[in-house]
DNA sequence: AGTGCCGGGTC
DNA sequence: GACCCGGCACT
């Protein structure tokens, strides 16, 4: 069910592999470009689907569905593209229930859970000419190297749709969406590396809810427009439904850079469920569907959902990147964090079972990496930084700002560290030590507070008991006169 | 935390 | 000027 999005994001714009066309037994890859139905009409054989599958070499070719696999990082499920692609489309999606809801998309419905189907021919004719618009328009990268490259760039398209379905902004006209979106993304925090291999993936979750036009980040909204523009503008839900992403996953060149280590994924509290998933969206239609047993779409949630998942960080890069990569971070997930519409709610918590402080609905909203900025700036920010009570700051992110700040001191060489300089650059407990290191007059600059004596004062000598014995400058606590250095 | 002592205040 | 002390710098 709800799984005719999967075929289609499956299919087109999917690498595949198929035998060589010189015959010589071997097999070559290439991305599918279309597909075509053989004996369409026939209501009782089966039909077979042909597809077009642009080559390595550039020369397209046609293959059955039996002739080809489809390629993906995960080739445990190397199989015909036939038996692929069922799987992938009819229950191959991580998101066990989750009705049509998935998205506020009425036409979902009609359209019917089939997932071979007329309409999906159709559905799958409308997203041939999409891509065609996008190949145009983009350079669809033909041929990589690997597979894991590919898969790659799922993954990568996959986390830039996941951080935007989390936005809240999804429920905001499209086109401020956009914006939000290519703004945030420049700062997008997604390292599909690491998750690729966490693994469990919620695919569904950024198409449904989220706004399919996830623009990918190199995109401004303008040349995005054609994505969504020439596919059926008659049919809006159509446009948020259809995952455009899907085929953006694919056809886009997904940028490689990735900004942030720090991977938020969000885990189902409910007990025996465990359930991870990319998107806070996700998880939360997860809940509502599988664990409330809702129905209905995230409008008429009560956020109940929000106490029944937590937000687990895998900081899944070095903290080498430091602060340039950690701080544009923040905006992008910054902007899924005001969540407009689920957060004044059931203070007691719904169920009871959520343990997790109710903290959840906080980090939900939580960038984690908010904190990490502010740790940053922690030494001269006293601004209070809303930083809801969660969780998941890892001290980990605490050290990349530690090694960060360590190399500020060398920067002052060469050059009188003035007071004023040390106070701007304050680090804390830092600040003597650099000084110190230095080794310059430490206090030249300003008073010429004397080194401290090394030989014995008054004070130590005869002790505080004593201090009738002391020296008139020591009782004075001035500078000692009687051991004088 | 302990110590040295500067800078400034009070009488 | 004698005395005291807050507070910074340094150990």
């Amino acid at each position: 069910m709800h799984s005719r999005r999967l075929v289609k994001r499956s299919i087109l714009g999917s690498r595949v592999y198929a035998p060589s066309p010189t015959g010589d037994g071997a097999v070559i890859t290439g991305v599918v470009q279309a597909v075509k139905q053989e004996n369409k009409d026939a209501s009782t054989g089966p039909r077979r689907n042909v597809y077009t599958v642009l080559m390595q070499d550039g020369s397209l070719k046609e293959y059955s569905e039996d002739e080809i696999a489809v390629g993906s990082a995960q080739m445990t499920a190397k199989g015909p593209l036939k038996s692929s692609l069922k799987q992938s489309s009819c229950n191959g999606w991580d998101h066990p229930a989750e009705p049509q809801k998935v998205a506020p998309d009425p036409t979902e419905d009609p359209r019917g859970p089939d997932c071979k189907s007329g309409d999906h021919a159709r559905s799958v004719s409308l997203l041939e000419q999409k891509r065609k618009v996008v190949s145009s328009s983009i350079d669809v990268p033909h041929a990589r190297k690997s597979e894991e490259e590919v898969d790659m760039d799922k993954v990568t398209a996959a986390m830039v749709l996941t951080s935007l379905s989390t936005s809240p902004l999804v429920r905001s006209p499209p086109v401020k969406v956009n914006e939000c979106l290519n703004g945030s993304w420049k700062d997008g925090a997604f390292t599909p590396s690491s998750y690729s291999s966490s693994g469990y993936w919620s695919w569904s979750a950024p198409s449904d809810q989220s706004n399919p036009s996830t623009p990918s980040p190199p995109l401004s909204a303008d040349s995005f427009k054609p994505f969504r523009m020439p596919s059926v503008p008659a049919a809006p839900d159509d446009v948020i439904d259809e995952p455009d992403g899907s085929s953006l996953l694919f056809d886009e060149p997904i940028p490689r850079k990735r900004k942030n280590s720090m991977k938020v994924m969000f885990k189902c509290l409910w007990k025996n469920c465990g359930k991870v998933l990319s998107t806070a969206a996700g998880i939360q239609r997860h809940i509502r569907t599988v664990h409330l047993g809702r129905n209905c779409d995230s409008e008429c949630s009560d956020g109940e959902e929000d106490f029944y998942y937590t937000e687990i960080k895998l900081n899944t890069d070095s903290v080498a990147d430091g602060l340039s990569s950690l701080s544009p971070v923040s905006p992008s997930v910054l902007s899924p964090a005001p969540p407009p519409a689920p957060d004044p709610r059931h203070p007691e918590g719904g169920g009871g079972g959520a343990k997790t402080e109710s903290t959840t609905p906080l980090s939900r909203s939580a960038p984690s990496t908010l904190y990490l900025v502010h740790t940053d700036h922690a030494y001269q920010a006293t601004t209070p930084v809303t930083i809801p009570s969660s969780t998941n700051f890892t001290p980990s992110n605490c050290s990349s700002f530690s090694i960060s700040w360590q190399s500020p001191p060398v920067t002052f060489t060469g050059t009188s560290v003035s007071p004023t300089h040390s106070r701007t650059q304050s680090f804390g407990e830092q600040r003597p030590q650099s000084i110190a290191v230095l080794s310059s007059p430490p206090r030249a600059s300003g008073s010429l507070r004397k080194s401290r004596g090394e030989g014995k004062k008054c004070r130590k000598v005869y002790g505080m008991e004593n201090r009738d014995m002391w020296c008139t400058a020591c009782r004075w606590k001035k500078a000692c006169q009687r051991f004088v250095d």
